[in-house]
DNA sequence: GAAAAATGCTTTAAGCTTAAAAATTCTAAG
DNA sequence: CTTAGAATTTTTAAGCTTAAAGCATTTTTC
């Protein structure tokens, strides 16, 4: 009795794994929904696909440029990833390939004087956007987010917990 | 003088929209962190990708399957999409496709014996993993979370703000 | 200094992803 | 009924993504 009124009368507490889970899904969910968008409208209005955009707002951080291993380890994907992007982005002259002195085995890429222009103008609009998308969040809600967000990724590459 | 104070001793705070964006690259890098150890692991343990291991979760939740219509709004994945890896998950007999007697046009997919018996083993995997990646966050903070990200992604479906 | 290991990048094969177009079937309007 | 439009799925072309293998170069080790 004590049992059936247990699990009847009111939803058993889902256990501390499940809420995980769940919170998992609903931040896959909720990037999911932002990148379409994103991705959509860069698409439409600037002819740019959205790993483009990603590498070009990795490059605009650093005048000198970044070498191939630096872009694909500050955006997370694999190393033969970022050689087809930035191969499409010098043929659509908005990065350049130089080789530099010191290490024959390292590539260096940066903007072109046309990709930052065509970034800056990306870049502002992005913003607009996502400010948009999450408009729901005040500064307060957005600072606590990032501050749980902060530092997870980190960890996990680092060895996530145990495992 | 008092520009200059200002600029010099504290970080101006940075404007809503920025910390917006902000936000949004911090739920992007952690997605990214999480979804890449996943990938992996249902990948050395089980040999199955992840979208794969997506597609059995939606049909695991429906005894009776789903279209691929319905499959594809709820992954938030594109109708073609869907196609592919229903093929390769019924080449490999996870799960199976067939007509509903109703609507010709139409095709319901579920799993089938032994794509439920393969997807609860490895949803049982998953969500230890999940449980670990995560373990940073109490019950409490993931309730906020959840909270915070609930109806995001169903709000920017119907109109994130303006635009 | 030569061999071994590590590093940086590209290539390859397989699979994922999208947008757009095509093929089929259903629904609705006249 | 017939036809116009809508809905469902697949196909196509282009690009993204990964893991693994291959090449070239640099660094380390003996």
């Amino acid at each position: 009795m004590t049992i059936a009124m247990r699990t009847k009368s009111r939803q058993p507490a889902p256990s501390l794994s499940k809420q995980r889970l769940r919170l998992w899904i609903r931040i896959l969910r909720a990037a999911r929904a932002i990148e379409a968008e994103v991705r959509e409208r860069l698409r439409v209005e600037f002819g740019v696909t959205l790993p483009q955009f990603d590498v070009m707002a990795a490059l605009e951080r650093k005048p000198d440029g970044m070498t191939m291993t630096e872009l694909s380890r500050f955006l997370m994907v694999s190393n033969g990833n970022v050689t087809g992007i930035i191969d499409r982005l010098v043929s659509d002259k908005l990065v350049a390939r130089q080789a530099p002195a010191d290490d024959r085995r390292a590539i260096n890429v940066r903007l072109t004087p046309r990709g930052l222009k065509g970034f800056t103008t990306m870049a502002k609009a992005h913003q607009g956007w996502v400010d948009g998308l999450l408009s729901d969040f005040d500064a307060a809600e957005a600072d606590t987010l990032i501050r749980h967000l902060d530092g997870l990724s980190g960890r996990i590459r680092n060895g996530g917990s145990r495992a």
